[in-house]
DNA sequence: AGTCTGGTATAAGTTCCACTCATGCTCGAC
DNA sequence: GTCGAGCATGAGTGGAACTTATACCAGACT
């Protein structure tokens, strides 16, 4: 097979029009470049260049040669460049996934964010929860993914590699009319005969588990009466009266009017948001830098949560 | 700059899926894969390859290397096809270029033998005078030339190769109703007044110092009354009586019924046809193969002269 | 838990390639 | 004829690339 090397020096004797100059050109001796043209030679089985007294001239094959070695050479420049890009995050791409409430609140400030700052880089975010984003990120599908977890065990999946975003309250949805929506303070015994909305314990969403445990605490069983993972439908439930729900605060960036949403203090544990990466060591410069802007995100989220808080 | 062989080498770690998969693929040690892909990486200056127990995985950037791999290795496996279809003749070209009765005579003979055999090679054929010809094989713009010359001395031009290919005749061409035109035997010196038809001698057409010459051997200095090297036109020119003129058998593919061509035995020398090729030791295949050619063409064609010797 | 298997990394040694240096050779120009 | 520009070639050297041998790592199986 022919030397790519080879090429680029055969290519340099036809610019210059003989060996010497060539040898010049590129910083070798004459001998070398010599040498180097007898071996691309040898490797074509023809000969590429005519020698004369007076420097060199190609033969038909060497014009050939010539001429697939300048388009080989412009795609290694090509290659070369997109690896430079990609390196300064100037290229590239980054799939990424976040369930509902992520992707609706803090991943398009990150994405905004990192869209700023490295405008070269091809974004991509889908909707998906825990268990199928953890598996595209294992098939190698998706680079980066927002997953939530109960409080307190990280439970890592085998192969991820997590980093704690923030803490994410829950808080209780009820009908605007409502008796308990008056009240100062719920607690949430109070609710026990209430009909709730919301997953089911098999559902992947760790509100579901976070409402069993905190309702376990407070001494009974939730009837679940209706099933959803939708916050939209849920508050859209709430609204027409099915029943009360839980609601992670990233899944109050719009609230409706028609329903109240309360904080019930530390008898419901925080939902815990993580980004999810594959494990291994190496990330790419894009995960890297999203990684950190996502840090950033979170603790600006964290930093201005306020209204809500007070409201209880 | 990155190395082609070690895009070869990552394109089949792709492939395979592992470096011992890939080093057993290329009849190499897993060692020898390892030290290649770290070596691409240092000149990458990216991370390629995604290393794991199971395997290794390609990253973003391994996938741009070795989408840039394969245009580069298919168009090497291009080159390669295309050298060996120039040295099989079956491909390249052969830019060529012959004097007016020659491009009439031999050449398409040896055009329609060359293309039977090596229908891949791309012939081509201008018409063009023996200094024009020389000029334009010594500047590379052909690759080979029919030349003609007097009798006797080859003067091989300089950074030219002859190869001689055949005598060719110089016979008399006389108007239909001429005097001579009965005449068994035909002496120059009964040429003496004649006005002729051809060449001055400043024209680089042999012809012409053949006229002279046999006509100084002759004894006297012939009126040249009209100039011309194209022989249909000289055949017009004789046939409506403006003169007389010599003509070489080359030139006789086709004669006008209304003039009569006359041999003058050893009055005139013959005008001799070579080949020429650049000199310099190297020859194309194509040009081997189209000198061989020629010459066997050329035999054949002085075999077959026999109609007009016989009529003199 | 221990071991086995299939994978990668790395140190050391060897072979081979590519380059330099020195020299010879050819051919065209002055 | 001599000179100069240019290519070829032999000898020697440094470095790259491959092999051998070994360490190491993680998952799968017992």
């Amino acid at each position: 097979m022919l030397d790519v090397r080879r090429m680029r020096v055969l290519r340099e004797v036809a610019l210059r029009g003989s060996f010497s100059a060539a040898a010049d050109s590129l910083s070798f001796t004459q001998s070398a470049i010599s040498q180097q043209i007898a071996a691309l030679e040898r490797e074509a089985g023809v000969v590429l260049v005519e020698r004369s007294a007076r420097g060199v001239r190609l033969t038909e094959a060497g014009e050939a040669v010539v001429r697939h070695a300048d388009v080989i050479l412009a795609r290694l420049a090509e290659a070369e460049a997109e690896l430079e890009a990609i390196a300064g995050l100037r290229g590239g791409r980054l799939r990424m996934a976040a369930f509902e409430s992520a992707g609706a609140s803090i991943m398009p400030l990150a994405i905004a964010a990192f869209r700023e700052r490295h405008p070269g880089v091809e974004l991509s975010m889908i909707q998906e929860e825990d268990d199928e984003a953890v598996a595209a990120l294992r098939a190698g599908d998706l680079d980066l993914a927002l997953i939530e977890g109960a409080h307190g065990r990280p439970q890592t999946p085998e192969g991820i590699e997590l980093v704690h975003l923030l803490d994410d309250p829950m808080y209780l949805a009820l009908p605007q009319d409502h008796p308990l929506a008056s009240r100062s303070r719920i607690r949430l015994r109070d609710l026990a005969d209430e009909a709730w909305i919301g997953g089911g314990l098999d559902s992947s969403c760790a509100c579901n588990r976070l409402r069993a445990r905190a309702c376990e605490a407070a001494g009974f069983e939730p009837r679940v009466a209706f099933e959803s993972d939708d916050w939209t439908a849920i508050q859209g439930l709430v609204a027409a009266g099915v029943g009360v729900s839980l609601i992670a605060e990233l899944g109050t960036t719009a609230v409706r009017d028609d329903i109240v949403i309360r904080d019930l203090g530390n008898q419901v544990d925080d939902r815990r948001v993580y980004v999810a990466v594959p494990a291994g060591g190496y990330r790419s410069p894009a995960q890297t830098e999203m990684v950190e802007i996502l840090q950033e995100v979170s603790r600006a989220y964290g930093a201005r949560r306020q209204p809500l808080a007070l409201a209880s």
